[in-house]
RNA sequence: GGCCCGGUGGCAGAGUGGUUAUGCAGCGGUUUGCAAAACCGUGGACAUCGGUUCAAUUCCGGUCCGGGCCUCCA
C-alpha cells in the first residue's frame, strides 16, 4: 500500500517513499514557548502525530524531530511583562506544553531540540553562508541575500518581483534587497545574546530549524511539516539557508502543511484574540474529544472550532467506546496489512481522516451487532489515529474506588427494587444518580453506568 | 495593490463525468417497567451564470460571496 501525501512544493499529491529505504526522517516546527498553546497550535501537533503513527506502522524506522523555540523577541517581552526570568518563562511554558500534548494524546517526538542549545551550530552555518557569498554583514546584522539564490520562492510560488510589488512592510535600511532576511541580529545588554564573529547577538527566526534539522536528520531529509502560515516566509527561508549552506538540491523531499483552525470562519490567532487555549478547552471537553474533532476534517481543509463540533465529537466517541467495550486491548492489531483495508486506504490517501472515520462508524455498527472481529478492528484502527485509548472513558478520571463502590451499591439497590417491581424506588435511585452525572443503561447483561 | 484557496442537504464532512459517502440532529419503527443504549427504515445538497460533452455537483470561463498569505503567527 502506498502512502500518498500532498506536497506543497509540487502542489500535488505524490507517493511517499523515504530517501533511505528503511528510515523515515521527519521534522515539524514546534512551539515558541512564550505562552500556552491554543487549539490552532494543537492541530499540527495532532495531525502530524497521526502521520507519524501511520509512518511508524508502515516503515521500520522513523525519526521524528520537533523543535522548541526558546529564543525569540516575544519571549523576551513576555518575561519582562511578567517580571520573571526568560529561562523561568520557558521552563514553565514547556512544562505546560507537554501537559497539553499529553491531554491530546500526542506522543513525544524522538528528539525535541531547543534552539538555545544549538547556537554554535547556527553560528557555524551562518559563517558558512557568508564564506560562500550567500550572506553579508551590515550594521551588526547578518542577512541572507536572496538575489544570490536564483530559484528563491519556489515553495510559496512567488517571484522576487511579486514580493517587491506587494510589499507592505517598511524596509530596514541595512538590507541590500528588500526581501533579504535576518540570520543574526545584535542584542543590547539587557537582551539575551551570544558571542559571535559579528558581536554579541541572537539568531534570526529561521536559522534554528535549518541548523537543527541538519544536525539530527541530515542535509536532506524526507518530510518537513508545519502550519500553512509557515510556508512563507519561514519555510521558504529555511530552504534558502539550508540549500545554499549545504549545496543541496532540496532541503526536504516533502513539505506538508495543515490548514487553519477557524472560529466562525476566521483564522484562530493570537493577534485576532479569537483563540481558545488547550488548557481552557479541556476544562469543558476531554482532550480526546478535541483530538477527535480536529480529525473530523481533512488536515488541509479549514476546521471550524465550535462547541457544537465538540459536542458532536463527544457523542460519536461515546458510541465508539460502547462498541469496543467487548474487545480486548491485548488483541490490538498493529500490522497494517491486517487492518481494515478501506480504513487504511483512506488514511494512506493524504490522511483522509473523515473518510477513515466513516469506516469506524461501519465497524461500530458491525460490532454492535455482535461481531467481535469488527470491535477488534475498530479498536485497532482507532489506535492508529490515537483514539479510543482510554480504558476508563465512561468512569472518568474523577472517580476513585469509593465513588465507584457507592455507585455500584446504588445500582444493586435499584435492581433489587426493579426485581420486586418497586419502580418508584428504582426511578428514585436513578434520578439520584443522574444528579451526580451518572447515566444508567439497562441491558441483557445487567446495568452499566456512564459518567456524563 | 500582488498572489492563493474555498463555496456540497438543518449542521459537520468525504467523494465522483453517468449508479448522488458517512455522521450529528429530525421523523417512523423494533426493543425496554420507564429511560438510555442498540438495531432497522426515512426525507433532504452539490453558490450563480454560461461553455465543453450523449451526459456535469464533478472539466473550462465569468459573476457573487467567504477565507488566507504578502508582517509575528501552527
Amino acid at each position: 500500500m502506498d502512502i500518498v501525501l500532498y506536497n506543497t512544493k509540487a502542489k500535488e499529491k505524490q507517493v511517499f517513499l523515504p530517501i533511505q529505504r528503511d528510515h523515515v526522517r521527519l521534522y515539524a516546527c514546534g512551539p515558541t514557548v512564550y505562552d500556552r498553546i491554543h487549539v490552532g497550535n494543537a492541530r499540527p501537533l495532532v495531525v502530524f502525530d497521526v502521520l507519524v503513527r501511520l509512518l511508524r506502522a508502515a516503515f521500520p524506522k522513523v525519526t521524528y524531530v520537533r523543535n522548541i523555540t526558546d529564543v525569540d523577541d516575544k519571549i523576551n517581552s513576555r518575561a519582562a511583562e511578567r517580571g520573571i526570568s526568560i529561562s523561568e518563562l520557558c521552563e514553565q511554558t514547556i512544562f505546560s506544553f507537554h501537559k497539553d500534548c499529553k491531554a491530546l494524546n500526542v506522543l513525544p517526538p524522538d528528539i525535541e531540540p531547543r534552539a538555545t542549545e544549538h547556537i554554535t551550530q547556527m553560528i557555524a552555518m551562518i559563517t558558512g553562508l557568508i564564506e560562500k557569498g550567500f550572506a553579508y554583514e551590515a550594521e551588526g546584522h547578518v542577512l541572507f541575500s536572496i538575489e544570490k539564490m536564483p530559484d528563491y520562492g519556489q515553495l510559496s510560488g512567488r517571484s522576487l518581483d511579486e514580493m517587491v510589488a506587494g510589499a507592505r512592510v517598511e524596509i530596514a535600511p541595512y538590507k541590500a534587497h528588500p526581501a533579504d532576511f535576518v540570520l543574526w541580529k545584535p542584542s543590547k545588554a539587557e537582551i539575551p545574546g551570544w558571542d559571535s564573529p559579528w558581536g554579541r547577538g541572537r539568531p534570526g527566526w529561521h536559522i534554528e530549524c535549518s541548523a537543527m534539522s541538519a544536525g539530527y536528520l541530515g542535509e536532506e531529509f524526507d518530510i518537513h511539516a508545519g502550519g500553512l502560515d509557515l510556508v512563507f516566509p519561514h519555510h521558504e527561508n529555511e530552504i534558502a539557508q539550508s540549500r545554499c549552506a549545504h549545496g543541496t538540491a532540496q532541503m526536504a523531499a516533502f513539505w506538508v502543511h495543515n490548514g487553519y483552525v477557524t472560529v466562525e470562519g476566521e483564522k484562530m490567532s493570537k493577534s485576532l484574540g479569537n483563540f481558545t487555549t488547550v488548557e481552557d478547552a479541556i476544562q469543558r471537553h476531554r482532550g480526546e474529544v478535541i483530538r477527535f474533532s480536529l480529525l473530523t476534517a481533512q488536515y488541509r481543509a479549514p476546521f471550524d472550532f465550535s462547541d457544537a463540533a465538540l459536542q458532536q465529537a463527544r457523542t460519536v466517541l461515546d458510541k465508539f467506546y460502547r462498541a469496543v467495550s467487548v474487545a480486548d486491548r491485548a488483541d490490538i492489531i498493529t500490522d497494517l496489512t491486517l487492518l481494515d483495508t478501506e480504513f487504511i486506504t483512506a488514511l494512506a490517501d493524504d490522511m483522509n481522516t473523515p473518510l477513515a472515520i466513516s469506516c469506524l462508524h461501519r465497524l461500530a455498527v458491525e460490532a454492535n451487532k455482535g461481531q467481535l472481529a469488527s470491535a477488534r478492528q475498530l479498536l485497532s484502527c482507532a489506535s492508529v489515529l490515537g483514539l479510543l485509548t482510554d480504558e476508563n472513558w465512561f468512569a472518568g478520571e474523577a472517580d476513585n474506588r469509593k465513588a465507584t463502590f457507592e455507585i455500584e451499591r446504588a445500582i444493586e439497590a435499584r435492581n433489587q427494587a426493579r426485581a420486586s417491581r418497586d419502580f418508584d424506588e428504582a426511578d428514585r435511585i436513578r434520578d439520584q444518580l443522574a444528579e451526580q452525572g451518572i447515566k444508567l443503561l439497562d441491558g441483557p447483561d445487567g446495568t452499566r453506568w456512564e459518567r456524563l
